[in-house]
DNA sequence: CCGGCCCCTGAAAGCGGTTACATGTAAGCG
DNA sequence: CGCTTACATGTAACCGCTTTCAGGGGCCGG
C-alpha cells in the first residue's frame, strides 16, 4: 500500500493542505510543522503521485518527441540534446517513432493530446497541415525540429540546408571537380529539396551546367546511396565527385564506388552531410557538413519549454544554425587525383 | 475549453457513467444511447483525459526505458524494438539517458515511480542493488535488457556475450592467428567481463597462452578503441589480429591501425561485436558478432508488459539470444595475409 | 485594551474520470 | 398473474492531489 499525502498528513498531525504547501513551497509553514512533515515523509517513504498532481495543475512535465526513425544515426544526438535539456528543466520525454506514416502520426498526435503532454517536438512529420492544426488547437505548443513540417505557425529549429549543401558542393568545385553527382534525399521532403537547391546554386555560381542525369534520388539510407551510385555507374555517366544529401548515403555511395572498382578519393571524391559520429572513422574519413545536432536539440527544447511557460516565440519564427564544412580524407583535388591515378 | 466526459454526457442526455461504459466497453449500453454518445463525442471533439483515467485505474500505459547513452549506435535498434512493441500493445515509452551516473539513475527511478510508470526496462544501470530494490518495492515490474544490472530478481534479456566473444575469437584462431589482441569494454561492467571471458575461453581451448599485455581496456567508444590500439602499437607488442568488445571500438581500432601504417585485414585482422548498422559499410566491412538487437528490444518489452499484466516470468529468469558470426572483409587467414604482404 | 494584520493552518471543493451499488423497466416463466 | 432475471442507466463515492476560503492566535500600534 503506497503512502499518500493523506497518510503523511495524519502522521504529521496536520492537514493535507499543509503538506501540499510544504511540498510545493507555496504558502508558509512553521519550522516545527515542517520538521514533523519531513519526518513523516521520511518514515513512510512518501513520493507525491504526479498523475494526481497533474490532474489538478494541468501540467504533466512531459514533452513528446516525434521523429521518423531513431535508427538513422543522425537522430540520436538530437535526442540526446532534447533529453538533457528537458532533464535540466524538470521535464521528461516521451519518444515516438512514427516511421513516416501519416496515419500513425495522426494517431500519435491524438494520443499525445489525450496524455496531456505539455508540448511536442516534431521532426519531419509528413501528415497534412490540418492534422497538426487540430492538434495545436488543443493548446499544446509545438516546435518543429530539423526537418520542417506542414504547419507554418510552428517555430522551426534547423540548419541552413541550402547553404550547407552549397558549401559542400563548392568545396568539390574548388577542388577542380566539374562532374559532381548528387544523391538526394526523398523527393517531396523539403530538406531534400533544399539540399538539392544548394547543390544547384553552387553549380550555377561556378558556371557549371546542371545535368539531371547526375542526380539520383535516395532516401537518406546507406542502401539507397549504394544503389543510387551503383546504378549511376552502370549508366556509364562520367563523374569525379559525389555530394550525398547525408552521411549515410555518402557511406553507401563510397561502398558502391569501392565495389565498382573506383577508389575514394583518388578516382572519385565524396562529401556527405550531417557529420554523424562515425563519419570520422570510416575509411576514408568522410568530408562532410557538420550540423550542430546536439545543440539544435537543446535549443528546440528550450524554445518549447519557453512556449509551455507562455513565453512564446513569434509564430513561424525560425532558429537557423549554420553547417560547417569538415574536410577529411574522402575528397581531394582532381589534379592530385589524376596524378595519383597515374602513379 | 476542452470537453470533458461531463459535457459529452449532458449533450447525449445520459450520465457520465454511461459514457464511461461506452468508452471502455465495460457494461452494456443500448444501441440508441450508444449512437447519441457517439454523436456527442464527434461534435465536441472529445478525447478522454488519460491522466484522470490513470488516477483511478492506476495504470498509465507508460513504460520507462533507462539506458546509458542513446548515442551509442548499438542502442537505437534496441529502442526501436521496444518502441514498436510498446506501440502495438498500446503503451508509450519514456526515454531516459542516465549516462552511467548512479546519482542520476537514482533520481530517475524516483521520478519514474512518482510518474507511476507501469514498468521499466533497465539497460546496464550501474547503481547499487538497494536503489533498484527500493524502486521495485513500489510494485513496478522491471526487466533488464542487454547489460545486466545489480538486481538478481529482474528477468534479463540478453545475448550470450561469452559465447559470442568465444566464437569471434575462435574465428580469428581458425584463420591461423595466434597473437590476438583484445580491446575490452569498461572494466567492472559485467558484459565486459563476459566478453573477455569468452575471449580467454577460446584461447585456452586452442591452447594459446593468454597474454595480458595484449588486452587493452576501452569503454565501448571509437576513441577508446583508437587510443587502445595506438598505445598497443607504441609498445611494439606484436599481434596479427584484434577482437574488439564492440563494433565502435573495432572501428576505432581499425582507424588506429591504418593511421599506424598497418593495413586491415592484410596486416591485422579485426573483428567486432554487435553488428551495428554501419559495420557493413565501413571499409573494410567489419567482421563481427551480430546481436539481434531489435528482436531483443521487442522480447524484453513483451516480457515487461506481461509482467505488468501479472503474467510474471519467474524472477531471475533469463532470455538469452545467440550471437551470430558475420564474416566480412576485415578478417582474413594469416597465411593469405602474409602472402598478400609479399605481393 | 482593542482593531488590524500577518502567520499558520484546516475544511472542503474540485480536477476528469471509473465503478460499486441502487433502481427502474421489460421480458421470461411456472 | 406474481415473481425472478437480465438489461440499461443513474447516483455518488472515490482516486491523490491542489487551492480557495475562512479562521484562530500572536503581535503591533494607537
Amino acid at each position: 500500500m503506497k503512502a499518500t499525502i493523506y497518510h503523511v498528513a495524519r502522521r504529521a498531525r496536520v492537514s493535507t493542505a499543509t503538506v501540499s504547501r510544504f511540498l510545493n513551497g507555496t504558502g508558509p509553514v512553521a519550522a516545527e510543522t515542517r520538521h514533523r512533515i519531513e519526518q513523516a515523509i521520511q518514515v513512510l517513504g512518501y513520493r507525491p503521485n504526479t498523475v494526481a498532481r497533474s490532474l489538478v495543475t494541468k501540467a504533466t512535465h512531459t514533452l513528446a518527441l516525434l521523429m521518423p526513425d531513431i535508427t538513422n544515426p543522425f537522430f540520436p544526438d538530437l535526442v540526446k540534446g532534447v533529453q538533457l535539456l528537458a532533464d535540466e528543466r524538470g521535464y521528461t520525454v516521451l519518444l515516438c517513432s512514427v516511421a513516416g506514416d501519416p496515419a500513425r502520426e495522426e494517431e500519435y498526435l491524438e494520443m499525445l493530446s489525450a496524455k496531456q503532454v505539455d508540448g511536442a517536438l516534431l521532426v519531419g512529420l509528413v501528415c497534412g497541415r490540418e492534422t497538426i492544426a487540430r492538434f495545436a488547437r488543443h493548446g499544446i505548443p509545438i516546435v518543429s525540429l530539423d526537418r520542417n513540417i506542414d504547419y507554418p505557425p510552428a517555430p522551426l529549429v534547423h540548419v541552413n540546408h541550402r547553404k550547407g549543401a552549397r558549401i559542400a558542393t563548392e568545396h568539390l568545385l574548388q577542388l577542380g571537380h566539374r562532374l559532381v553527382a548528387h544523391v538526394s534525399g526523398p523527393i517531396g521532403l523539403r530538406v531534400s529539396h533544399e539540399r538539392l537547391a544548394g547543390y544547384r546554386e553552387a553549380l550555377s555560381r561556378a558556371g557549371v551546367a546542371y545535368d539531371r542525369r547526375l542526380v539520383v534520388s535516395g532516401d537518406f539510407t546507406e542502401e539507397a546511396g549504394y544503389e543510387g551510385i551503383e546504378a549511376l555507374l552502370r549508366t556509364a555517366t562520367p563523374f569525379t565527385a559525389v555530394f550525398a544529401a547525408n552521411d549515410l548515403a555518402a557511406i553507401g555511395a563510397t561502398a558502391a564506388l569501392t565495389d565498382g572498382g573506383r577508389r575514394v578519393p583518388e578516382n572519385v571524391s565524396v562529401v556527405g552531410f550531417d557529420d554523424i559520429r562515425l563519419a570520422a572513422y570510416t575509411s576514408p574519413a568522410l568530408t562532410t557538413i557538420r550540423q550542430p545536432t546536439y545543440e539544435m536539440g537543446r535549443r528546440a527544447t528550450e524554445l518549447l519549454i519557453d512556449a509551455v511557460h507562455g513565453r512564446m516565440l513569434g509564430p513561424g519564427q525560425q532558429v537557423v544554425f549554420e553547417g560547417e564544412l569538415i574536410v577529411r580524407a574522402s575528397s581531394m583535388p582532381i589534379a592530385a587525383a589524376q596524378q595519383a591515378k597515374t602513379v
